[in-house]
DNA sequence: AGTCAAGGCCAC
DNA sequence: GTGGCCTTGACT
């Protein structure tokens, strides 16, 4: 429950996040119905075209930058009254009411939770009550209408370019979907459409609150602990804690966490509209294994396919983590970029969960060896994930964010160590070499995060017998399918040492930049680094 | 002097 | 309590 007195501290947590956690998310306003701008395409689109935004709040006009973005007169008021007086309320219903312009009065609790939703900065709100003036966000203001601006013209650019030869049109980023390119005047209808489509698609899925930034944050220290909450894919856990805790994790799972069947909502999320560009160079399905044929006849080990059912489709990993970064940016004018690859760590770190808990072995462990299980392998996991999608599904090493930074996705899966870069194209190479596929990808996974000789696991006996059956399945597939490869399974352990050498070096860097910037510690991902500095 | 994002005012 | 309009004052 919100309080008074936690209201204007930098580290107060909103009482909703938890709540809304596991329930239906409001919906974002619907998006403004299409226009023709008057002139277009023949007119450069104007600065305040750029701004004619609709309230991410309720979805009324917006009157101008309030509190770090753009939002309606009414919202601006409200957010002001709640926070200068520590208003403190209480939804009567599930704490997850829609708000828009003509409801939104009916839950006062509903409604700031969105605001601190969108991204509203309760730092903007003056504890002094000075009138006038500027405050420091003022030049974020500045860049973002700059950038709106500039999206705007490149629209309408590409626009033009479109309506001549529609099927030239390539999205310039994972963030700009086709459907982006239409006949619409104003920065959210580039986006609000999709995200409405997302948040449909997850509303069987629980929240994750997280962070957004301040405009001259460089250190997680200055985060402010408002939410955008929208999509996420975890477990409902303490009122208590922005993130749950592994600790958490331990106790919930005792009713749902790890005893709940896996959904495929639950780690597949879809993006409806955009299709990322690294696709285009996709040879196939991505969910087909490129098997080689095998030689004498040889079929694929039955514990592989298993292995296999409990692998999401290349597509929609990719698709995850581009919905993560929307969602992450969507509406904010500028994220930190250390802070944001902090979440999406964290909220990857909760899909690997997800993921192991369904696997086969894992899934008959003890919550605790699980969880030792997992935190003994995590980053390895992170970092092989990425390297298989680079090689196979050519992830990019950056992406344009929805706000138009740039976001280091190689840094990401480095643990934020890019000097480490040379190492992992040095042993993505080596893999190519290797004819690295799904199945080794896999297999490789399962020895990674089954791993024997984690730290105090309980049930070495189970895990021992399951890391020696994948190593023995995949020692077959190799002899089986590559067989001109001799000693392609030694070699493809051999790369695990390295991985691991690469990301003990990642680990080492995050924790000690977290540590050194007064990070929060109520992330998984600060848990997990943690407790392997133990 | 103009801009615009803060806080304030007050009819509803 | 809400929200449209007003006042203020740092910044350009």
């Amino acid at each position: 429950m919100m309080t008074a007195t936690n209201l204007m501290d930098n580290c107060y947590i909103p009482a909703g996040s938890a709540a809304i956690l596991n329930s239906v998310p409001s919906t974002l306003p619907a998006p403004p119905p299409a226009t023709l701008s008057g002139q277009f395409p023949y007119d450069p689109p104007d600065t305040k075209e750029g701004i004619e935004e609709l309230c991410p709040v309720c979805g009324d006009k917006v009157s101008g930058y309030h509190y770090g973005l753009l939002t309606c007169e009414s919202c601006k008021g409200f957010f002001k009254r709640t926070v200068q007086n520590k208003k403190v309320y209480t939804c009567v219903a599930d704490r997850n009411c829609l708000i828009d312009k003509t409801q939104r009065k009916r839950c006062p609790y509903c409604r700031f939770q969105k605001c601190l939703d969108v991204g509203m900065k309760l730092e903007a709100v003056r504890p002094d009550r000075m009138r006038g003036g500027r405050n420091k966000f003022g030049p974020m203001y500045k860049r973002d209408r700059a950038r709106k601006l500039q999206m705007l013209r490149q629209k309408h650019i590409v626009q033009s370019h479109c309506l001549a030869s529609p099927r030239e049109m390539a999205p310039s980023s994972p963030f700009l979907p086709p459907q982006a390119v239409s006949v619409t005047v104003g920065a959210p209808s580039m986006y609000s459409t999709d995200l409405t489509q997302v948040k449909q698609e997850l509303i069987q899925i629980p929240h994750l609150s997280s962070s957004t930034s301040s405009p001259d944050s460089s250190s997680p220290s200055s985060i402010s602990t408002t939410t955008q909450p929208h999509i996420s894919m975890l477990p409902q856990l303490s009122n208590q804690h922005q993130y749950p805790s592994v600790s958490h994790l331990r106790d919930h799972s005792k009713t749902t966490w790890m005893t709940t069947t896996h959904h495929p909502s639950n780690s597949i999320i879809h993006h409806p509209t955009y299709s990322p560009k690294s696709y285009q160079c996709d040879p196939g399905p991505s969910s087909a294994v490129p098997v080689p044929l095998a030689t004498g006849g040889n079929s694929i080990p039955d514990l592989i396919r298993d292995l296999q059912m409990s692998f999401v489709d290349d597509k929609e990993w990719q698709s995850h983590l581009f919905s993560l970064l929307q969602s992450q940016t969507y509406n904010q004018c500028e994220v930190d970029l250390f802070e944001l690859m902090c979440k999406v760590i964290d909220q990857s770190l909760f899909a690997q969960v997800d993921w192991a808990r369904n696997t086969v072995f894992f899934r008959d462990l003890k919550v605790d060896d699980q969880m030792k299980l997992l935190q003994n392998s995590w980053s390895d996991l992170l970092l092989l994930d990425h390297m298989y999608h680079r090689i196979h599904n050519c992830l990019q090493e950056e992406t344009i964010l929805p706000n138009g930074q740039k976001f280091d996705l190689l840094e990401m899966a480095l643990l934020g160590l890019r000097s480490l870069s040379e190492q992992f194209h040095r042993l993505s190479v080596r893999l190519q070499d290797l004819k690295f596929d799904r199945i080794d990808y896999i297999c490789l996974k399962m020895l990674i995060l089954l791993d024997p000789e984690a730290p105090q696991i309980t049930n070495v006996k189970l895990t021992h017998e399951a890391h020696e059956g994948t190593r023995q399945a995949l020692l077959e597939y190799c002899a089986s399918f590559y067989p001109e490869y001799p000693d392609k399974y030694g070699h493809l352990l051999q790369t695990m040492t390295e991985l691991r050498h690469i990301s003990t070096q990642g680990e080492d860097f995050l924790y000690y930049k977290m540590l050194s910037s007064n990070a929060s510690t109520q992330t998984l991902l600060t848990e997990m680094l943690h407790t392997r500095k133990k």
